[in-house]
DNA sequence: GATGAATGAGCTTTCATTCAT
DNA sequence: TATGAATGAAAGCTCATTCAT
């Protein structure tokens, strides 16, 4: 139930921001009444809080999953699989993206400064794991450079992001190929640089 | 007055969501009592999407005069300008671009039904110009061709528009060099394949 | 545990009135769930009912020891070791004390209509007691004079009462110093008119 | 209206304490719905406090008034003369004087913070108006002696105001004879005593 | 004996809105 | 133009209570 909770609290979230998703409206999705609510969840701030740690979460585990899996693969591959593997999780689960994304763009009081620490974390993660991959392939490349890549790579990404929400089918996946094109291009020049 | 209760609006809006924006906290900032905004909109709705379509119309007329004034350039810097201009249009006034984020990503019942011709209406005239600006400069350009071109724009364009909340400073200001060169990279291409 | 139960809601009921003395806060201050209340008692009322019952029973109680203690002594004592013994008794159980008052001045409706009997009774064994008292020391005492000199001694132990609330340390003592000179002044008077 | 709100806040505070007197029940005294409340005062706590104050301004306004009409009196008659003008103000107004002794017997959370100041103000302008009459009938009195006579004249009104709960009709009017006689009597030796 | 889960009723409070002035 | 006064509806939340376990 505190799980159906979350997913209802997240739904609601999507479809009509903080002060729109009612405790009312939440527990109407999950059958029961909303008094109901303060026995799993303390109150709303609460429920939040557990919905949006989960929310990152997932979106952390599924980033984790797709490196994990694809480790022995060719560096483009690896960099290929994490931008599909994203958008594959995050199409999947449209309610939770306009979440995410909502929750990006409006903060709200008192639940943002327990959610940030939570952000540089799954950030921190990333630059690092990636990080790791590029010296490991390209052993000459410097530091800063490695920043530079992994920022590039970062940029294509946030452009197929925010296009989950603004495009559909074939428009989207037009706009998931032009990312696949740009991350080649990029790896073609890091070869021809650095390849032994 | 109605232009200042449309900007209180479009804050409390970018800060709360729709919900929260409510109708005490913008009479507050106009230093106006509640019942008083009534006397210049009907009810809440109206005031919104009249604070709506002024926030389409000013993203519209800066896109329409970074056009107008690069209007002679070479095609090169007028898809750069373009960009530029958008980012320096949404990071002079941020609360804005908040705002038409979370219109994009959290619709409004009943007020996001007006909107949407009038986001149509941009989006048709932006392909429009891009394309005969790109039908000046390269003859010889198929339509579809033309189309890919507009989008790998758009794409990259979301990028930075995406990075606008997620990036501060220099970090910002390393995407919008990032998204340049990447417009840089694809007029080259086109440069050596339509030069005449 | 039914005890436990009735000094916790006396104590609540002290603190916070008989709408703010929750089951929650029952139960909690003896470490179990609300739930486990019905358990013990059918509901909040019958609760309140048997810890107001309580309540005046050790105040009855008190009262009782005291008269049996002195039995033998001088009456002027038997007053004295009264006033004593109550204020003792109230004072060694301040939340007692505040329950007590507090029942008197709010009334709660559906309960008190249980209790004013126990309040009558209580107070004709007082007169009736101390009546008996009164009789055997000055057996040419009217009975008018006897109600008259018992009514004064409830006067005096009122004052007293009223500033257990009122007072603290030394500031008390005064009080009942003062109460104590004036009981015996009025046996004083009696003793010249009534002595054999 | 504010005058209303108050006096119902003290009379539903007389009858269920802070947290039975409800915003429903007070509204529906003075026949405006619950939510106009709010535009009177900004919460139940803010009520509260406002009423209290004013119910303590209206007790102490009362004292004052006794002595200033008492002034050129003789001493025994100013302290016979406040011990009824206390009475009659609080016979007079029952509801306000049940809210007064609920007032010390369970203090609100929140709201005792701002009343006991006021509390020992009152006391002290007593002591200190009533020291002065005493030094100017008893110029030969010791101040402690001043203080002691005070403390007797406040526990016999104790005596008589916890009394004001607990009679009624005759049963009261003795109460207060009798306060009245001990005042005589605490006068007599006074001017036994300090008799020029 | 005790509790986890649930709820209807009611709490304080805020909401958008109205209307006479 | 602007507001003081008011309200029905609904918000978040707590209440006493129930009942299967």
């Amino acid at each position: 139930m505190k799980e159906k909770l979350i997913d209802a609290a997240l739904n609601q979230y999507s479809l009509h921001g903080y002060h729109g998703a009612t405790m009312r409206k939440i527990a109407a999705e999950v059958d029961i009444k909303p008094a109901s609510i303060y026995f799993f969840y303390e109150n709303k701030e609460e429920l939040f809080i557990a919905a949006f740690k989960q929310l990152l979460n997932n979106h952390f585990k599924a980033i984790e999953q797709v490196l994990i899996n694809s480790k022995n693969s060719p560096v483009t591959e690896i960099f290929t699989a994490l931008l599909h593997g994203i958008v594959a999780h995050h199409k999947g689960d449209e309610q939770s993206t306009t979440a995410y994304i909502s929750l990006v763009t409006s903060p709200i009081p008192g639940i943002s400064k327990h959610l940030n620490s939570y952000m540089l974390y799954i950030n921190d993660y990333l630059v690092e794991s990636l990080g790791s991959v590029l010296k490991k392939s390209y052993p000459l490349m410097s530091t800063h450079e490695v920043d530079r890549v992994i920022k590039q790579w970062v940029f294509i990404g946030n452009g197929v992001f925010w296009g989950i929400k603004l495009y559909e089918g074939d428009a989207f996946n037009e706009q998931v190929d032009l990312a696949e094109k740009m991350i080649q291009t990029l790896f073609l020049e890091l070869e021809k640089k650095y390849a032994k």
